[in-house]
DNA sequence: TACGATGTTGCATCGAATGCAAAAATGCAA
DNA sequence: TTGCATTTTTGCATTCGATGCAACATCGTA
C-alpha cells in the first residue's frame, strides 16, 4: 500500500509544500512585477510577500526572470505534442498551422497578455523573450522532423519552415493588441495563416525571376 | 580654416585618446573572454589589462555583455544602407538577397568566428544574441518598407519578408561550420538564398491544398 | 521512536552596476 | 605661458543578484 503510493500518488507533506511555495513564490512576484515593474522589485520584496527567506528564492527559481519564463517550458512541450498528434498525411503546412493555433488559443489569457506587457516595457526581460522564441523555434523544428521519419534531407526544410512560422508567430504577437476587438483567436490566427502562406507563394514566385 | 576643421576633422586629442581607450578596453576584454571564458573574467580583470580605473569600464560600455556586441549596431546600419543603395525598380527579394549576401560577406572575418563560438557556450550571451537578430528584423523591414515608398498596405508583407530572411541568416549561421571549407562565401549565400526560396514556393504551394 | 533524506534558513562572499564628489587632463582665451 | 571652464578619470560607498556552506527543521520510513 505504502509502495503503491510511493510511485504515483507520492505527493505527500513534502511536495505538496514545496509546490504550494513555488506558486506563492511565482504568484507574489508577478503581483510584484506588474505592479512596480520588474526591476524596482528586488528579491527580498518578493520572499517577504511569499513568507520564505531570501535565500530559499533560489531554491525554487534559478533567477529573477526564470520566474516570469517559468511557463515558457510548458507551452514548447504542449507545442511539440499538438504537432506530434497530427495524422501522418498531413502536410507540413498544414500540421503546423493547426498545431500552432491550437495551442496559442488555448494559452491566450489575460494573465499572459500582462505578461507580455511587462516584457515588452522591460529591455532585461525582452532579450530572455527572444530567446524563447529561438527555443520554441528549435522544438517546433524538430517534432516537424520527426513527422518525416526524422529524414536528414528534411532537416533543413523543416528549420526553415519553423522560423518562418514562429517568425509570424511573433509578428502576430506584435500586432495582436492592434486587433480590431471583434476578432475571435481563431478568426485572428486564421488570417495570419492564410496571409502568411500567400506570401510565401508570392515571394516564391518573385524570386523565380529575379536577377 | 580652424572652422572647417571643426565641423568634420575634429579629432582633437580629447577624442582620439577616448576612442582609443574604448579600443583598448574591448581588444582587452575579447581577448580574455576568449581565453577564460565571459563569466571567469571580472570587470576588474578588464580594466587592469587595459590599465584604467575599474569604474571607467562603465564609462565606455553599459555592461559586460555590450562589449561582446558593440559591433552590431554598425552591421545593421549597414544592412540598411545597402538596402537602400539596391535599385527603386528591383523586387524586394532580389534587393534583400543582394544586401545581406553583401553586408554579410563584408562581415565574415575570423574575429567574427570567434565570437560566435564564445556566445554559442555561454547562455547568459545567447540570449543577448537573439534580441540582437531581432532589432536587425526591425531594421531590414524597415529599410524594405522604405524602399515601397512607406505604403501602409506593405508593410505586415515586409515585416514577414524580413523575419524569413533574418530566420535564414540564423539557420545558415548555425550552418556555417560545418559548410564544405571548399565553397566560398559568395557560393554559401548564393546557395542558402536558392534553398530558401524554392522552399518558400513549396510551402506556398503546399498551402494552397491544405485542409 | 530513531534514523536518513530532503528542505529551509542564516551567514559570508563575490561580482556587476550605479551615484557622487574629488582629482586630473584637456581646450581655450587673455 | 598662465588661469579658467569643461570634460574625463578615478576612488569610494552602496545596492542588489547570485552562490557556497553549514546549521537547523521537517518529513518519510524502517
Amino acid at each position: 500500500m505504502a509502495e503503491n503510493k510511493r510511485t504515483e500518488t507520492t505527493e505527500g507533506r513534502r511536495e505538496r509544500k514545496r509546490r504550494q511555495t513555488r506558486e506563492r513564490i511565482e504568484q507574489a512576484a508577478m503581483t510584484l512585477f506588474l505592479q512596480r515593474g520588474f526591476e524596482a522589485t528586488t528579491i527580498e520584496d518578493i520572499t517577504e510577500a511569499a513568507d520564505v527567506s531570501k535565500r530559499s528564492f533560489f531554491d525554487y527559481f534559478p533567477s529573477k526572470e526564470e520566474v516570469v519564463f517559468a511557463w515558457q517550458d510548458a507551452f514548447a512541450d504542449r507545442l511539440m505534442a499538438a504537432v506530434a498528434a497530427r495524422p501522418a498525411d498531413e502536410s507540413s503546412v498544414a500540421a503546423v498551422e493547426a498545431a500552432i493555433t491550437a495551442t496559442v488559443i488555448a494559452a491566450v489569457d489575460e494573465p499572459g497578455l500582462a505578461r507580455g506587457d511587462l516584457i515588452h516595457r522591460t529591455p532585461a526581460l525582452k532579450a530572455r523573450d527572444q530567446l524563447k522564441y529561438a527555443k520554441l523555434e528549435q522544438k517546433l523544428a524538430e517534432a516537424l522532423l520527426l513527422r518525416k521519419g526524422d529524414d536528414p534531407l528534411e532537416r533543413p526544410r523543416m528549420r526553415v519552415l519553423a522560423a518562418i512560422v514562429i517568425g509570424a508567430l511573433r509578428v502576430g504577437a506584435e500586432l495582436w493588441p492592434q486587433r480590431p476587438p471583434s476578432a475571435s483567436p481563431q478568426d485572428f490566427a486564421r488570417e495570419i495563416f492564410t496571409d502568411l502562406w500567400k506570401m510565401l507563394a508570392e515571394f516564391g514566385d518573385e524570386a523565380k525571376t529575379r536577377r
